[in-house]
DNA sequence: CAAATACATAGATATTTGTCAATATATTTT
DNA sequence: AAAATATATTGACAAATATCTATGTATTTG
């Protein structure tokens, strides 16, 4: 994984507003209108941040009809954390 | 600590430059004129990515006579890992 | 003390990012 | 089929960020 991805995956976690969305996700998957709700953005806005949460892989969209389901993403975190950990095992 | 402030702290690893630094100083405390040499930018933008790693509390900054020794810090990198594990905890 | 060295700061500029209003697309509801 | 709903996309603009050159400030070296 080169520097790029790497400074992607973290991109996630890198916006006040995104930060926000990922502790609403930590009550488990909700659609993008019910986070809508309780942010202080409008809609295109939360989809762009949406698109960045996904493409960091810390976020999974699932689309049901007209809505689309987000939630976090284990194996996305979980990548997340591996990279840390092994920072912190190479420490000299 | 409020969203502002995590988000700071994860702008360390956000960035592919600050992530090549990173990795260089997984090695051991490095000055910044070490740092400086195995990187395609200029010294001010070094010491610009400086300021940004030691404000997110991930790198620590030591002065010596005229040098600046960077380190990782483990707290700083620890606080970072707590978050995402206690993330990880919370899912639903 | 003068020159050299290491680093920071200031100011300018280009790029990236976050935001919104307007519009498009897909799906569901009536 | 028309209206309503949920979401994405586009285009414009503002704010933040990354970068450089030039310069300033310590500190050390000769």
């Amino acid at each position: 994984m080169d520097n790029k991805k790497i400074a992607s995956m973290f991109k996630a976690f890198c916006d006040e507003n995104r930060i926000q969305i990922l502790e609403l996700l930590q009550g488990g998957e909700r659609c993008a209108c019910s986070l809508l709700e309780e942010m202080q953005i409008t809609q295109p806005t939360l989809s762009h941040h949406m698109k960045i949460l996904c493409d960091s892989g810390v976020v999974i969209g699932r689309k049901e009809g007209k809505w689309m389901h987000y939630s976090i993403s284990k194996d996305g975190l979980e990548n997340v954390i591996n990279y840390l950990d092994e920072m912190m095992n190479e420490l000299k």
